[in-house]
DNA sequence: TCTATGTATTGACGAGCATCAGTTCAATTG
DNA sequence: CAATTGAACTGATGCTCGTCAATACATAGA
């Protein structure tokens, strides 16, 4: 396939001469790629994605005990990957005597879907 | 801070009862989770999500030397980043000579964008 | 062909990750 | 209080990651 892609000639430098200057920069600045990348990485395991699938549709309705079952993992593994998410500011908790409630924070992807998009 | 959220009520189960039923499935099949998560992990790392914002607005116009002032890191490290980031089909790479220039594949993003959004 | 230069690969190292078995903690129920 | 149950923590293990120094490879220019 082919790309409308305009290539900037190159020349080869001089001897002794700088190597090519860059010409570009991120528009992204580092601590904004940062918060991102940090979101991206957490979302970057199947698990944890499909986590963030059930409860964004299904906040407040699954406690941790019927999150288990729909993945071949153990419950404290379960319970790890929650723990990466909150901590990535991705899903905060809510208990409820034995039960823990987890919930997608609003916003909390946001920048990163406005970037991507 | 509060929000919406209808907590469906649990109770304990009886002595030898099976342990609660899930009752929601995540919507994302296994296979697409699986998709998504590797473009996820891919940008995972503010260097590669920094990559992928200046070659999305400067396809064609840089070379790889030009990008490495970009970074604090080394040539070889840089190379290391863009070759995950083909790996996971976020980009290509087309040469001229001595010098290889690279870009954002096209939709190569679309799907994890549609799905945050 | 020989040298210089842009890019990619290799090997190695410390740090971090996903996972589980075992355990702990907290709260409900009897 | 004692037993039970949902959830989180601990320690350990094998794997992956990000990084660099060193090297290899490919091409341009003399």
């Amino acid at each position: 396939m082919s790309f409308d892609l305009e290539l900037a000639p190159k020349h080869k430098r001089a001897p002794g001469e700088r190597c090519c200057e860059p010409v570009v920069y991120p528009d992204v600045e580092r601590d904004q790629a940062s918060r991102m990348a940090e979101v991206a990485k957490a979302l970057g395991d199947p698990i944890r994605l499909q986590l963030v699938d059930v409860l964004r549709k299904h906040a407040g309705k699954v406690c941790v005990c019927e999150l288990v079952p729909l993945f071949d993992i153990s419950q404290p593994t379960l319970s790890h990957h929650l723990k990466k998410l909150r901590a990535a500011g991705i899903v905060d908790s809510e208990r409820r005597g034995l039960w823990a409630y987890y919930y997608v924070k609003p916003e909390a992807l946001k920048e990163l879907s406005t970037w991507l998009s």
